[in-house]
DNA sequence: CGTATAGTTGATTTGGCTCAACATCGGTGG
DNA sequence: CCACCGATGTTGAGCCAAATCAACTATACG
């Protein structure tokens, strides 16, 4: 075997300074919630926006923080993380341009309910609180939209409870692992390809259990051929297989 | 022993036909999200709400039905449970008379999320998606508050989610225990007694445990002092020392 | 290339589930 | 009013999935 690159991510190729009055309005315009405004409006919205460029690793705010932002990523990623009391980081969510996180809630005194840290370096988009909170009572419709999203999440929430207190950690992986495809998937030769590195640690913190355990299970795959896999990244041959696996045992 | 009733709980006296048109508009003011309208505004959102009265284990709506409707108590109790493929429920929440469930997503398409059973016969009120997305439209204050409350449940499903990947049955049964007895304790003699009808099933369900390992627990509780129980009750006589449990191990 | 980081695999331990037998409560009907 | 019986709760024994601890290997990056 050669010595070269093993992993099938690509690399990006990130400008630095990405955030552009043009993107800047193409991603407010991305929202959900901003969908049905007019230009002009959106233009008065853009300026309540501030941006920030982070590199990897970087920390947007902690878990317990006084809230004071609502964040939209206009280019990199973002991984939305919790610790629990083993030290093992529980990881909510993985973030890609065009998608928003932080405080959401239109009331002062909320608090982050998690740590946000950039995956790949990133242009973070923030508007306050206080500005959020009047453009949805200028825009019913915006809050209602806002109102449906986190509606969604709520489920999604409950689903993984749902799942923590009955399935097994196999059944957990194969859900997180389609989920993530749904989200992150890119055909490849290789086969659906999760692009972001993704570690074991990371698909542990996504199952509520441990990296050896997660190990253990993506080899026991592997070896089935349900998907392939290597350092930080992972791509699925046969999503049917794993989407049986879910329900079985 | 004499043959008198054992249980700490009071019965309650219902009458069937609870829900008056006074009981209505209170329960319709106290609403958070309709708490700053006028009586004039209210009443006409009153028109909007049907009644129904139930008898206890009547199923007011089940989970994967279409989501049509939202819920508000006006009188009784109200369990919300979901299904786990053991054949074991979840136990989401119970509810008391001015709580509201159901369908909140102002947008239509949506599914119940877990099915709503009464516990003590009740008088519920209903209002269909679309006058209740007509509401939010008109006074955006609402949906902002709707949209507050909604987080808040988001905030309490992931904390659940972190307690489930990291946190022993023994913490989370504490746990659920000082929840409940901040939504439903009452100071009596025997200590802070929580005012519904508590089975080591419900209790299960709450924690993601089996009834054997919740009996286990409270019954070791008990022994330290921490509570009393028994059929159906329970009564916290320990706080502090409760409050410890949860990080404790 | 060398090394730190990530991943694998095995051995051992254990919390909590399952199955099972029994105890107790409280509502019901005789 | 009391005896009975179904529902609820308790307790024990055994088992198993997954955690923990530990030694080792492979990978990518400088």
């Amino acid at each position: 075997m050669n010595k070269r690159r093993k992993t099938p991510l690509e690399i990006e190729n990130i400008e630095v300074n990405s955030c552009t009055i043009d993107l800047r309005m193409k991603i407010i315009h991305g929202l959900p919630f901003f969908q049905n405004l007019s230009d002009k409006e959106i233009s008065q919205i853009n300026k309540s926006f501030s941006d920030t460029h982070y590199n990897t690793d970087d920390i947007i705010y902690l878990d317990g923080e006084k809230a004071a932002r609502l964040c939209v990523i206009a280019s990199g990623s973002v991984k939305l993380v919790k610790q629990n009391r083993n030290g093992n980081e529980i990881l909510i969510d993985i973030l890609k341009p065009g998608e928003f996180f932080g405080n959401l809630d239109p009331f002062e005194g909320s608090i982050y309910q998690e740590t946000a840290v950039v995956q790949t370096q990133a242009c973070i988009m923030k508007i306050d609180t206080g500005n959020f909170r009047n453009i949805l009572n200028t825009y019913p419709s915006a809050a209602l939209t806002v109102l449906d999203i986190t509606l969604k999440r709520l489920r999604e929430s409950q689903e993984i409870v749902k799942q923590l207190s009955s399935y097994s950690v196999e059944s957990r992986v194969a859900y997180t692992l389609l989920k993530l495809s749904e989200k992150l998937g890119e055909e490849k030769d290789i086969g659906l390809l999760i692009q972001i590195p993704l570690s074991r640690n990371d698909i542990a913190g996504m199952t509520g259990t441990t990296p050896e355990t997660a190990s253990r299970i993506l080899s026991r795959m592997q070896k089935e051929n349900i998907i392939q896999t290597g350092r930080k990244w992972l791509a699925i041959k046969n999503i049917d297989l794993l989407n049986k696996m879910i329900d079985l045992k």
